[in-house]
DNA sequence: TATGAATGAGTATTCATTCAT
DNA sequence: AATGAATGAATACTCATTCAT
């Protein structure tokens, strides 16, 4: 009935086969062809679908970054500094991470070099940034985390933290034998956000000089 | 005297070039002649000096490798925990990363998709993060920083100096207006990695549940 | 209906169009972009057939060689020593080599120089002398052709063949003004091969010394 | 006293390096860069000596020229057509083909394909034709090698001598492994000539039909 | 004469994109 | 909607040749 299902199946096949190559031979290295091959379609379909080759990769972001939104809420639904909390939000980025794989790749590979790529990354990052810089500002505001600047210490940890999942799931960086197992993964990077939030930190204590 | 002083020259030229079009239209849009051209050379002369285009960026690399080398002696020859060690160690980095701030776009860029290049990167990587999991082991022995996995941890925190370092040189992603300033940066890196190593924790105190 | 039909009348489009520059021009200066103009085609589609210029050319080799195999059936088929069987089989060569003029040129070019071309005509070559050296050892056991070496003079009439036939149907070395009939041209090849061989000499004789 | 002694001995050196790059390399694929090393000389001196590539080849077809021009005497100087005669003078050749192998590796790869070439190589096999030719029209005027046309024929086994000799010295084509050995080169040379001049025929018998 | 760094025209090759079917 | 052959602009790379020293 609906007008399209097939066409929808067909671009949904395409993005889906433009992730697979992208994450084995890299975003520079992914041809139009290949994708068509990996989804069983012409060369010419693709861009039935897609304007051209940046279109795609913007697609592909769309959901990638549609997610992220769907789990990071604004300020005011945040949870509580709670340690079940930040992990269960930890755990969210890590397995987002995860599943954006080629999308992360296609990021950090042309988001420097590609200004429309850029404004897309800057925007999804700062989503997860004005977050941190929440929490820093709320702790603060308990006496704690003196002496951190809420928006560049957010910008570190959020770049902590999307580096560090990008390269533990990519399985070639630091890790290359045995990928980084989820719980370990996320037991490491929660032991050093609870750190620098000072999550577990006395009431009104004096952390860090200054 | 020197046989080659001019060859060496051009050489360098050739180098100085590439970063410059690297930093400017990022590694894969640099092309070999934009290079030669802001060299004020010919396009053949590149392939006097270089075997090809991987090849000059394995140059620019070698450069930057043997800088982070000096940055970081090995273990033993480590200075103390003390804040200004830290900090001076941090500033090296912050330095380091913005000299090579090209070479750190190129790594990015093509680190992921090239064998070749992620191996240099790794190795790069390697030295800072032995040094991470060298100090959070110490830390440890005096019964700090528990709960906190030496290599993972070493690995996420050297990927949020590096990838913040390049971030914020970089002028284009979390901060594209007014480049975050030399003292901001390093003392916002030192608090969340003062606290991440506990450097002023409480002699044998238990910061962090587990 | 058939698929591909279109796409291996290109091919052949591409195939043919480079005997016809490679016969003008020469192999070494036959360019791509020449072989795509002359079947009136663009450049990029000369790579969707053949991976580079060596492989057009192996491709152009394959007939060759395929249709010499053709003309020169296995010893045990071999025809009598009768004038008109040895006569049959030099027109056969002289057209063969006549319509593979273009290739025989590209062997000559770059056959020395070029390993891959290098076996390949051995092997084309083999066959012929192989042919020769039986024919030379049938004498023998007639007592004829004494003092002959089978392999060596097979492979010096052989190469008189060949050489020659080229030669002749080139038209630029040594009969620049008016081609050589081929009346004329087989009758003398018939001549020196029939002496060379004593196709017509005393059943028992002694040609020669030794 | 002579001006240039030293100049000599540099252009000897080059062209005495080419020839031996162009042996081991090819005729298309010596380089300017690769004969100028191998004589241990710059580059630039190269063009002290010779125009361009193209006239280094002629000055090196100019001694294999008047080398050959040695070899063959103007018909009237010739010697009988006796079988000490003929030897030596298919000796004379194949140590010739010899010396000059590069020159002839050079006439074949580029001979077809350069005008300029070409009419060198013209040239040098007519004086071998026409003595062929010579001795041929002097058979038939004692009644044998009826039926042969002499200029045809003399191309032919020019051809045959030529060819042969570059292919067995070059110990890449017809006998890969063991070049030929010298008597065994010249007896089979001189077998097939000697029949096809009918050299030790019967004073007027009918050798071949016609 | 000799050097070797520099030049740049010439060519192969790639791949996103188009379009006739 | 789909196909896949065809297009051609873009770009890496080669190497004979020049020229300042």
């Amino acid at each position: 009935m609906t007008p399209g299902r097939k066409a929808e199946a067909t671009r949904q096949a395409l993005l889906e086969a433009a992730r697979i190559v992208i994450a084995r031979d890299g975003f520079a290295n992914a041809r139009i062809a290949d994708i068509a091959r990996q989804a069983g379609k012409s060369v010419g379909v693709f861009y039935t679908y897609f304007d051209d080759k940046p279109a795609l990769f913007a697609a592909l972001l769309e959901t990638f970054h549609a997610d992220l939104v769907a789990l990071t809420p604004p300020p005011p639904a945040y949870e509580e500094d709670t340690e079940a909390a930040v992990r269960s939000a930890l755990a969210g980025f890590w397995a987002t991470y995860r599943r954006y794989h080629p999308e992360m790749l296609g990021l950090l590979e042309t988001g420097l070099a590609d200004p429309d790529v850029l404004e897309v990354w800057r925007k999804m990052r700062q989503r997860g940034i004005r977050r941190f810089a929440f929490r820093i500002r709320r702790q603060q505001e308990r006496g704690r985390c003196r002496g951190l600047d809420p928006e560049l210490a957010a910008s570190a940890l959020h770049g902590m933290l999307e580096f560090t999942c990008f390269n533990w799931h990519s399985g070639r960086l630091d890790f290359p034998q045995g990928k980084v197992a989820d719980e370990r993964a996320i037991d490491t990077l929660y032991e050093i956000v609870a750190r620098a939030l000072e999550l577990d930190g006395p009431a009104d204590g004096v952390p860090t000089g200054a």
